[in-house]
DNA sequence: GAGGAGATCGTCT
DNA sequence: GACGATCTCCTCT
């Protein structure tokens, strides 16, 4: 059955740990994995605007042929290379922003890409964002086309190279970060990474099983 | 509901 | 000049 995104309260977001450089000084597996129900918080003005990850990518740097790294150190990329915990914000097919966070020390350029999210705090003014007009009627099927897929998460937090690329994610000043609000995943899953032309097969894309949000098709 | 194709522009070769 | 870690619209079933 279909239910509507449990709301959280910004007090509540406020009081939720952030996750430290260390959680992200490790292999994008991990990390990916990890990730899955961790909530990414964006601050707008006075307000909070968050999702639960529901779904994430592994890219495995310089031997990854998938991986933006792949091909070494670039004007683009060179965020990779830095410390953990950083913001990678790319634009792609003319429309979109994609927002990673790196892993691994500084040197490696590791990360992992977030793919979906389930809104948990101010999905109206996410919704704006993406030029929806939300309701209290609205369905999952109109709820989840928010952030259901990299470049709508991106639209809906305001997420945009020029603002957030090379941001630090793990700093409290930063008005974009990710936190453990204790929640933790029944069931996840890994398949093969969607979009991509090299490595196709590998499973490293990471799913929460049976959440509406996830993109593409219903897992689970 | 599923599948196909076009849009659109930064980055790399 | 070609390509791309996507999205949306349109058509067909």
């Amino acid at each position: 059955m279909n239910v509507a995104p449990a709301q959280l309260t910004a007090a509540k977001l406020r009081e939720a740990p952030r996750l430290s450089r260390e959680f992200f000084n490790r292999d994008p597996v991990t990390v990916g994995r990890e990730l899955l129900g961790k909530l990414l918080i964006r601050r707008e003005g006075r307000q909070l605007l968050a999702g639960r990850v529901v779904e994430t990518e592994a890219y495995l740097g310089q031997a990854d042929p998938a991986a933006h790294a792949y091909g070494g150190r670039t004007t683009r990329n060179f965020v990779l290379f830095g410390p953990p915990g950083h913001a990678y914000v790319y634009f792609i097919y003319g429309n979109h922003f994609c927002l990673n966070v790196s892993c691994m020390p500084e040197g490696v350029a590791e990360c992992v890409l977030f793919r979906a999210l389930e809104p948990v705090c101010g999905v109206e003014a996410m919704a704006r964002a993406r030029g929806i007009q939300p309701s209290p009627s609205s369905s999952i099927a109109q709820l989840r086309i928010i952030s259901s897929g990299p470049g709508r998460m991106s639209q809906a937090l305001g997420i945009t190279r020029e603002r957030d690329n090379n941001k630090d994610l793990t700093s409290r000043a930063s008005d974009l970060w990710l936190a453990d609000d204790g929640f933790y995943p029944e069931r996840v899953m890994a398949t093969p990474r969607i979009g991509i032309t090299k490595a196709v097969e590998r499973p490293l894309r990471f799913a929460i099983v049976g959440n509406d949000y996830v993109s593409g098709k219903k897992i689970g």
